[in-house]
DNA sequence: TAAGATTATGGGTAGTTGTGGGTAATTTCC
DNA sequence: GGAAATTACCCACAACTACCCATAATCTTA
């Protein structure tokens, strides 16, 4: 079966090694494109997770990234905080990624990390703050969710 | 793995020594382009760092600054100060630029230095300066900093 | 079901990287 | 021109990282 580029979806419990190590699911590391030579960037998400994009993917960030004058406070700011954390990271023979020690603080990982896949990207998440993210997302006001139904089909 | 010439990312902690110099980040100095010749500019940056490009870049911003007009006031004062204390050096064997005076002083440099990829060029930062700078950061208008991040990330 | 292939996890090792300091060459200043 | 200070270049060591191999668990296929 073959599944669309860069496209990641479903959801995958490993485990981080003293050395900082996760595995990529498999199936993910069988759809990243050709172009991003086994090579993912990892990044602070908005969320206390750390977001997985291929480097393919990380590529256009960079040159939007690039676009921004350094002569606007605002622009400087956003790129330095974007830019500042993320790292590329090679997969091993293994099909692990090596994460740097401040993303592994900034998420709250300890020895489970939960793999999901948000379609463009792959989260790693804390399976206790996971839990927690859950349940105040219900408190979610539905009203946002009827704005999103005129964008998005489900 | 390729990664894209001059585009540096990350985030380093390294120590300046009694003769000003710190090293660069062997993941910046392997995606200096050629043409650079091992050499980077370092200039100030407009927060209270040290701006540091790849020689090839800085050519560019030199094209550009000769394109300024000298009959405005506001381009001559700014061709000034990015001009004055801007300053090559090229790294040694270990891979270490020396850092002039004037530049440690603007930068508030003493031991630690934290070097921050920014994409295009790389920020030096005094971390107690950085630290001091990120809380003023919330100030920034958040709606314009949603706006740039749904421009940007995907 | 059994055998083979793939996948997940742990650990060892050689090469690279960061840091300190030394020495020779160059510049500055009297 | 010569002494002092500065700069550029070199060597050495400790810490770390990337790469390799081994093993156990899981999945695939005949």
């Amino acid at each position: 079966m073959t599944l669309t580029n860069n496209t990641f979806i479903g959801e995958y419990a490993y485990s981080l090694d003293s050395k900082g190590r996760v595995n990529i699911p498999a199936k993910f590391r069988q759809v990243l494109s050709e172009d991003s030579e086994n090579t993912f960037v990892i990044a602070r998400g908005m969320d206390p997770c750390i977001w997985v994009y291929p480097l393919s993917q990380w590529k256009e960030i960079e040159t939007n990234l690039r676009s921004l004058s350094s002569l606007s406070k605002i622009h400087r700011t956003f790129v330095r905080n974007t830019a500042r954390y993320a790292s590329p990271s090679t997969y091993d023979k293994q099909g692990r990624i090596t994460l740097t020690p401040s993303l592994i603080e900034y998420a709250g990982l300890e020895k489970d990390a939960l793999i999901i896949g948000v379609v463009s990207k792959m989260e790693i998440w804390n399976p206790v703050q996971m839990d927690k993210t859950d349940k105040e997302t219900i408190k979610i006001d539905p009203a946002a969710y009827d704005e999103l139904a005129e964008k998005i089909i489900v």
